[in-house]
DNA sequence: TGTGTTATATCTTATATAAGTTATATGTTA
DNA sequence: TAACATATAACTTATATAAGATATAACACA
């Protein structure tokens, strides 16, 4: 029980959502799993249907699960047709933002430099995977990525397993470590294409480019991916929405 | 009443929500005041509490109202300290986004193109004020701004009242016009400086830029505003969030 | 192929208690 | 008396529970 109005009061919905987020973190349910109903968490954690609800509510809200009207509550997946597009921002001019072909240019195993380190929360020299890739959109090379992931939560991954999957990086993290991506942070800024940007998106030095640095977080805020993009925005804009 | 299950089925508390919505848009509260509590919007739309309570839950959600426990429910404001970065998703590499410095360069009043006048919902060649300003972080240029907006709206927009007022520009709308920003979509792309961007921000042309293109919505989804914004990036981001 | 059953989330209402805010009344002290 | 502190009351939103009706989906079975 908890003493209303002590430091550390957390509401009783609240502190169910802290218990299935655990659950989820202890991997009890994978992306994709339907969770138990809300009268069953009801029962589990010894609270109504309705603190539940609200519990489940807020983590909807958070796109950490997937609410489906006679169906059940399921665990967010990057999988699936509309999910693999839900951290990608970039989409054509004119249209619709399809997702785009992957190519795979190296995965090497490297030290974390300082300031990845410290992204990742990890001790300088943490062992690291870099993958880079490039995405076109109809054949068209858009964008450089550089990914970066700790080697300890990704043990096993090389560019076979990689090259063996097909659907989004996302997606593959889900299915071969269990890793599922929540929530993600992107700090833009413009830069010029060097001549590797130029090389592999097939234009010129000096083109403007955006500089997508993305922080992306697994259950509980926990930072599991460092990735810069580079992306040319010719044919294609940065989109995003604010309330 | 409603038939549920009939095409324009909609739960009561949407509809409750469309009601309150109507009331901002006919100006029965303003930014900044209180709406009535729960209660007594429950007694006005004959439904419980627990039913207004929700449809105010959403607008929470969507930053239209504000809740504060113990004290009521308040219209969405542009004024006050933390609402003026509402919008502003610029912000140092270093540290925190504090409200820029604003230099008005320019308010002319011109006809719209087709493309202003498509995002806006006007019909060509509809009068619209232009509004181009300088924002500068610490002294620094760093936004070259070109915003737009439907005269009809905004009459009596000049020079003079802008410079007079002291504040954001969407608290500036508020207070004067009567119309409340409440959502805006962002289309960003990287480009490189031209003339009239290195004399204002003081760069060299070719220096690569953030091409920031919003439209910002106020109540009932009614784009209100188009502006354009040139953003030097050198020790600033553009931060966003996903989820 | 239907048709009913069951399980799920969703919606609506009702009630009660907790907690934050403000104004007012009531002291208490200088 | 005047200034200040404290208690109280009245209001607000926030939290929690309960219960019933409805919408949607899946499945068993005739």
């Amino acid at each position: 029980m908890n003493i209303p109005s002590s430091p550390s009061f957390r509401p009783l919905y609240d502190q169910i959502k802290i218990l299935i987020t655990q659950s989820l973190i202890a991997g009890e349910w994978g992306p994709g799993d339907a969770i138990p109903s809300e009268i069953d968490l009801a029962t589990r954690f010894k609270v109504s249907q309705g603190t539940v609800r609200k519990a489940i509510d807020e983590l909807a809200a958070e796109n950490i699960v997937i609410r489906r009207q006679g169906k059940g509550t399921f665990v967010a997946s990057h999988s699936g047709e509309r999910s693999s597009t839900r951290f990608l921002r970039i989409s054509r001019d004119d249209g619709l933002a399809e997702y785009p072909q992957s190519d795979l240019l190296s995965v090497t195993r490297e030290r974390a430099p300082e300031n990845t380190a410290a992204l990742l929360e990890l001790r300088n020299g943490a062992s690291i995977f870099c993958i880079k890739r490039l995405l076109s959109f109809e054949g068209k090379a858009q964008i450089l990525d550089e990914i970066h992931v700790p080697a300890a939560s990704f043990k096993g991954l090389d560019e076979h397993v990689i090259r063996a999957y097909t659907g989004s990086l996302y997606s593959f993290f889900e299915s071969h470590f269990g890793i599922a991506m929540i929530r993600a942070e992107e700090h833009i800024k413009a830069v010029l294409a060097g001549p590797d940007e130029a090389t592999h998106l097939k234009i010129a030095e000096g083109i403007p480019l955006l500089r997508i640095d993305r922080v992306a977080f697994t259950y509980g805020d926990r930072p599991v991916e460092w990735r810069r993009g580079l992306c040319h925005t010719n044919q294609f804009s940065y989109v995003t929405e604010m309330s």
